[in-house]
DNA sequence: GTATGAAATGCACACGTGTGCGTTGTCAAG
DNA sequence: CTTGACAACGCACACGTGTGCATTTCATAC
């Protein structure tokens, strides 16, 4: 059934030599005469030896892993954000290790906590609103970085977004093409990315010196569903809105296929800029305007800080790097 | 810099017992007192103890994870099974780990080389089709599934789907609306799905006694750019196809793309069949006809076979499980 | 021949967890 | 009081790897 392995003592019986010199051999150590070397190396590839990382795990006190714990690997944000780190982990030396926390508290603390038993040496987290004190305290002893979203209960650096400018310069843009009725979908307030996203959208209407009327918004939580739900409702009101702002990339998929059920014509009846710019965006047609997030910019970020953290080269307080979205106009938004 | 983690021996030395009472405590020993075992509970709360999962795994012989060596977790697809095997696995009590080989043999050698480094205690792989004999060799001691594609170099169980059905069938459908110039954009030869899904296309049209234009035939990498170049050379033929089929996601991304840019009318000027059934084909307008890839069915059976391999309770003879893929007629083929 | 040193290798332990086996303490039956 | 039975716990080792230190071998210098 389990397979046993063949380890560096199978080795070394196999030579006749002691197993500490197997070990030495392999690891290249100016002690061991050439000779030797290469006849450990050639054992091992006869054996078909593979190292034990559990076992070299334990002897360092550390792990080469890297935690990364997001909502959903399928949205495409975020298999973005996971293939890049991956890539980037893979670089450092490290091998990242993926969970998904389904935004649900009781998930993320199991999932964070099969992290912590595996070691890893940092996380890299985008929390859940309703992160348990018990999974915060998990994530104490290593280096953490909140991945665009952030929780008080955390502590450690931050890679973030500008998603209030990005949500003003997408108002703005509306706004300045005549739009009056501008309805928003977004994601709640209690999640902190929700609340900026929002802002940037009053602010370009305090800017404007426009009422913002409360029936044009729309405040729930990312999932596809409520987008659809969320959009239909709003289209619904009298006078309807003639453009929208969804601000998450679940709640745009969602929204799309409500606008489409409810027959409109974008842009002529309906103007909508999307949050998050998968490759599809452009095959929609009228193509889709949508705020662009700067995925590799932030996963460097969040690397970089994180290698820092682990490698003990890092300032005391918790650093914060703000990434910056772009607005791609596409036909969604033409007049 | 690296924090020391609290172990059974703290706990045992801050009760004043062998931290053997305190490994049999936590693991719920019939032989230890109840009072012990609340005390050593509490205690372990208190101090913020967290397994360590290296020190288990080689204790006991295994450890509990499943590897998954994917070609991109950014495609639809494959983040669908990584998403579901992910849940598969936990509820099972295993954790799954997960690589990308980016459809190129080095990097699968060396990402399937760390998921044997971490004694992962069974592989779910689809391998690239120059898959390395070291490769091969590294996967020999472990139960491997063979997901979608597979390899004559690999031993192990196998999990399909039908390609050549859902093609000849998608064939089928546009032969049916009186198409008689159908291009075909899909994978390499050498890929076994690749000539599979070709064989659907070409049975189609044998049985309806049409012969195959080999210019209307592209046979490529499954790369987005590939799929684009190669829709772009076939509408170019002259004279140009009225349908066409691509054969894998990838593809379908980039052809759609360059059949916007040529500016075709869908289904009009040109019907179009997609492979793969992301979110998005339905907000296409027109919404497009894809086969749908039966992404559950396949991962629960992967995940089946697997665990019976790791709990040895499998036949000698490898397996073969097929699962079917649908066509969903959309917008993209109405007449 | 002996001392000196360098090169090459073996010995023994550590890391954290789990378990077989021996030991201690307690209580009841003889 | 002795014996046995049983509950509760400690001792010691194993898993695979790496490393400090001691040991061996061998050549060179005195």
């Amino acid at each position: 059934m389990h397979q046993r392995r063949t380890t560096i003592k199978d080795i070394a019986v196999h030579l006749g030599i002691d197993h500490s010199t197997v070990s030495r051999a392999l690891n290249d150590n100016p002690n061991i005469s050439e000779e030797t070397k290469h006849q450990v190396r050639q054992a091992a590839l006869r054996l078909g030896y593979v190292a034990n990382a559990s076992a070299r795990a334990m002897r360092y006190n550390h792990n080469a892993l890297i935690g990364l714990a997001i909502p959903d690997i399928r949205n495409d944000f975020y298999s973005a954000v996971a293939r890049a780190l991956a890539e980037r982990c893979n670089r450092a030396g490290f091998q990242m290790v993926l969970v998904n926390t389904d935004d649900h508290p009781e998930v993320e603390y199991r999932q964070v906590r099969a992290l912590m038993e595996a070691r890893v040496a940092g996380v890299l987290i985008t929390p859940t609103p309703e992160l348990l004190d018990t999974t915060a305290k998990l994530l104490a002893p290593v280096p953490t970085v909140q991945f665009v979203r952030q929780s008080p209960k955390l502590s450690g650096d931050i890679v973030r977004m500008d998603d209030t400018r990005a949500m003003r310069e997408a108002t703005e843009h509306l706004l300045a093409q005549g739009h009056k009725r501008i309805g928003y979908v977004g994601t709640r307030k209690d999640i902190n990315v929700g609340q900026a996203r929002l802002n940037g959208y009053l602010e370009a209407h305090a800017a404007a010196g426009l009422a913002v009327d409360e029936r044009y918004l729309a405040l729930v939580s990312p999932r596809q569903t409520f987008g659809s739900d969320s959009v239909a409702r709003l289209l619904a009101v009298s006078p309807a809105p003639t453009a929208l702002i969804i601000g998450s990339s679940e709640l745009t998929i969602g929204g799309l296929g409500a606008i489409q059920a409810a027959g409109l014509t974008i842009p002529r009846e309906l103007a909508v800029v999307g949050y998050g710019d998968p490759v599809w965006c452009r095959l929609l047609s009228p193509s889709l305007t949508a705020v662009q997030l700067p995925v590799d910019e932030m996963v460097e970020a969040a690397e970089a800080l994180i290698l820092d953290r682990i490698g003990g080269k890092a300032p005391a307080g918790a650093d914060v790097r703000s990434c910056r979205p772009t607005l791609v106009v596409r036909g969604s938004t033409a007049t």
